[in-house]
DNA sequence: CTCACTTGACTACGATCGTTGTCAATCCTA
DNA sequence: TAGGATTGACAACGATCGTAGTCAAGTGAG
């Protein structure tokens, strides 16, 4: 019998691997989205995770590795809960905004850590940092081809990166508390804003 | 004579404690500026402004006492340049919004590390969260308080961190060169978007 | 039962950090 | 010119970091 399938504990040795990767992971995941960045070293993550550090290098290369690890597994999250909504929504462009809103902020309500490591993280952390600017763009890119082509590139784009900030910053103001707003009146605010942008 | 008046090199000593000190804060702003938070180190300081750390904690309590003076510097810095710009503009919602507009752009076109050290730096290093927390806001009640009083105060709320969000976002995207976009077209769509934000 | 694999606690190394201290060289005032 | 103020180069301390290695104890297949 190879070693890979050998069980132990119950478990085969690739079982037991995948399952510490997971809770390197979600350690890694509530030193970044409560305690900041420089929150998140080998050590801290190893003592939250209860591993020691040998199980950390079992897993990753390096601290790098861990931060990018983290940030897409919640990126992965946001885009499939995103899909989802918009497979189920009407194909309507006021339907569309309205779930994709709703799913992100149901996200953050959820689990502000993941809010935080989305938003936040990518501004606050050098490792993460292209990570933060391949996504955002992507999004801004989004909205800049759903403008309408009577407006010339130069203005979509303005408005593309203009609605992805204020959406950022409503998101962000609304996770750490600085945005005391009701729920609904946030997810109508952005579909509104989104919708405006929209017309020509 | 005593001795903080006694002419050393020419000089009393009390010009070359503030002399070093503007030293310090420069080498500070432009490692903060260019290489991000984690390079602004006591060390890199002193090495840059050519100074030894002595000289550092002749002038600072500690390293988080200069990046809040480096902070401090150029926000007042962008302060003075917008009351200066609004001051000589004529007295219309217009006029004063592409005023205060294009001298911020002109700041940060003019050194584009002050950009950075008011936009990015605040979100990227915890001594200056608070800080960054502070002067948004400020901003952000700017706008809420031009907004129509037709408009209920949550929704004021939403519209005023919109904007904000909106405005950094169009500077930051501007400053790192992702937004390649004529410095007027972004002053024109900063203050289209300011007025249409305030329109009820 | 035995032995190889697995685990956990722990130590070790070199680097960097903030911060403080030492000491000789330099400069002005008295 | 003598002596105290000032300067600059540099060492030193303890802490933390990333990373790698050691070693005894636990575990299950043959």
């Amino acid at each position: 019998m190879t070693a890979a399938h050998r069980t132990w504990a119950g478990t085969t040795l690739a079982d037991r691997r995948a399952a510490r990767r997971r809770q390197l992971i979600e350690s890694g995941l509530e030193l970044l989205g409560t305690a900041g960045t420089q929150a998140v070293s080998v050590r801290a993550v190893c003592r939250t995770a209860k591993l020691t550090e040998r199980y950390f290098y079992e897993s990753f290369d390096d601290r790098d590795t861990l931060l990018l690890a983290v940030y897409d597994q919640v990126a992965q999250e946001a885009h499939d809960a995103l899909v989802a909504a918009v497979r189920d929504a009407r194909d309507e462009l006021a339907d569309l905004a309205r779930a994709a809103v709703t799913s992100f902020v149901e996200l953050i309500i959820d689990d502000p850590r993941k809010g935080t490591v989305l938003l936040l993280a990518p501004l606050t952390d050098p490792a993460l940092v292209r990570r933060g600017s391949e996504l955002l763009p992507n999004f801004t890119a989004l909205i800049h081809d759903q403008l309408p082509a009577s407006i010339d590139d130069t203005e979509r784009r303005l408005i593309a990166v203009g609605v992805t900030g204020a959406l950022t910053n409503l998101f962000t103001a609304y996770l750490n508390g600085t945005l005391d707003v009701p729920r609904d009146r946030l997810v109508d605010h952005c579909v509104r804003m989104l919708l405006a942008a929209a017309r020509p």
